[in-house]
DNA sequence: ATGAAAGCGCTAACAA
DNA sequence: TTGTTAGCGCTTTCAT
């Protein structure tokens, strides 16, 4: 491998000079610049990550710790990672993979100063790691807001917006019996930001619009899906707006509706909250808000750069909600 | 951040000292070594990646390159990178993530030493990136067979086998016409090696029993999944048995099923071939084979490392499929 | 069993 | 506008 000293041989210049040209931190006269660049395109030159490091305590490696546990969705997932991945590029940065389970990953990437910067996700009300993140002196983003932020910066959907503007959504379409399948029990008890929040807002708005709205925790499975909507079939007639929250649960939940003969959007309309794509393992797309993963993602790494730029405190952003028709949701009959 | 010379200082030994007892390769007296330990926790001290690797040519981190295009099994990729990442871990290695469409991150982390070894996750038959991986200096492993492997190290689940046991699995219990809904016309198109092997498998183990096996390419969705089955019921009527090779097609197929009050197993038997927990977005489990993920990525660490160590030339490993009865074959009926 | 010292390849003062 | 030089923190040879 060509070293930077083997570039400035063959270009006739200092090996300062040849680095000032790929850092742009100097001004370089055009014959030079154009000189050099050759010479490192000639020689297929690429600087040593280590050494570069080394000499500018800055790694251009920001490390995302990605949860692997069960009953996550993976859909979701995995579009939050192609967003953290393609802005940490757009920033000429490179993302080193940690997971959930590696508890002191955190500690070892830090302190290792293998990554400028770390970004979170999954983040539960009463997260474990959140006092190690603190005490790191490299910036950090939580994907998630826990119940305390402060001190902290946290980007997610906005929930509880999300969770008004669902129920909105069939209120708008004359719904006053609503019902909202969403997070499992567990979800609750460990009182997960996004579940909280989401129902939050629904119970709130519904209120508002003097529409009645119903919770129902669920198993982030199909038979939990069949399950809650059996309960609203049968122990809650009236229902004619569903508002579903758990893409796991979804494929139980619509299947069950089809199974029961009851028809969407004729007798039930039916709003989904999740990850774009959920639909795909579905009869029928739903009218919905669709999780924004690689939006989130990116807005995640813009806050890193910000901090690394020595801008920006601690602050939450909650990324707008918006909600897509496809036909799920009408008038209820009369 | 305390150095290496703060805790030689700190423990009355050199640095080089220090080093040793971290490398371990020289004798150290237990009376130094234990001191030194302290030390390293007293100060809580962790080598810098970047000073080590720039001085040993060791990164100790390994890349892997994910594919995020659409269409694809997140399910079994997530799967994959679990087993990636854990026994990277286990080898004391991290793991870089790069994405299939940073056309040049091969050559990126290669050439800058970020990464010791590459693994590249779905490979195509005539893969682009396979010159460039011929060419590195640092070993490389493939998840996926390409037509031509020469020089090149891979992993994979053997999926002509796959195809046999699927078929045999079938055939053993008494069906004499199968039919395989397959892949996209695109993968065999593009004569994508586990599509094709399957197939092949398929086929070859059919006749060798006897039986007729039709193949059915799918698009990989719901709509896919129900054409398929529509086309099997309509024009296959002799049709008992079914091996399904399209995970995101599956939901489909068992919502037609349903739909044409086609009972599994009584009716036709199902054996499903894709990640091992495809059935939850389904009503029930499936007779099936697994594909195991989180081997199959362990298993290319294990090759990666076996490289790194200098043994091990380029090889094929094939890893053996097995079934998983979970009750949707049956005998035909009579 | 331990230490001293020479780099590894780069960045960023400091000089000119 | 460019060059010189002193590290960055570690590994590893060479000495002892």
């Amino acid at each position: 491998m060509a070293t930077i000293d083997d570039v400035a041989k063959a270009a006739g210049v200092s090996a300062s000079t040849v680095s000032y040209v790929l850092s742009g931190k100097r001004p370089i006269s055009p014959r030079t610049r154009e000189r050099v660049e050759r010479t490192i395109r000639d020689l297929g030159y690429r600087p040593h990550a280590g050494a570069r490091a080394l000499a500018s305590s800055r790694s251009n490696v920001i490390a995302l710790m990605v949860p692997f546990r069960p009953g996550i969705n993976v859909q979701i997932i995995m579009q939050f990672v192609a967003g953290v991945v393609s802005a940490a590029r757009a920033h000429d940065h490179d993302v080193l993979l940690l997971t959930q389970d590696d508890s002191s990953g955190v500690d070892r990437v830090a302190s290792s100063s293998m990554a400028d910067a770390i970004i979170v996700m999954d983040i539960e009300a009463e997260d474990e790691r959140l006092p190690a993140l603190r005490s790191l002196k490299q910036p950090s983003v939580l994907i998630g807001v826990p119940s305390d932020p402060s001190g902290l910066s946290c980007v997610d959907l906005d929930f509880t917006a999300a969770g008004r503007l669902a129920v909105r959504t069939l209120t708008d379409a004359g719904h006053r019996r609503l019902a909202l399948i969403g997070a499992s029990q567990e979800r609750f008890d460990r009182r997960a930001n996004y579940a909280v929040r989401m129902r939050a807002g629904a119970t709130e708005e519904a209120e508002l619009r003097g529409a009645d709205c119903a919770v129902l925790p669920c198993e982030p499975n199909f038979a939990g899906g069949t399950a809650a909507l059996e309960r609203v079939l049968d122990e809650m007639p009236g229902v004619t707006g569903l508002v579903v929250h758990n893409e796991l649960a979804l494929p139980g939940v619509m299947s069950a509706l089809e199974r029961r003969g009851v028809r969407v959007p004729e007798d039930i309309s039916v709003v989904a909250i999740g990850a774009a794509d959920t639909g795909t393992a579905l009869a029928r797309e739903l009218t919905g808000i669709d999780v924004p993963g690689e939006d989130i993602g990116r807005v995640a790494v813009e806050m890193v750069m910000a901090q690394l730029d020595g801008e920006a405190l601690s602050s939450t952003r909650l990324v707008s909600p918006d909600v897509t028709p496809r036909g799920s949701v009408a008038a209820p009959a009369v």
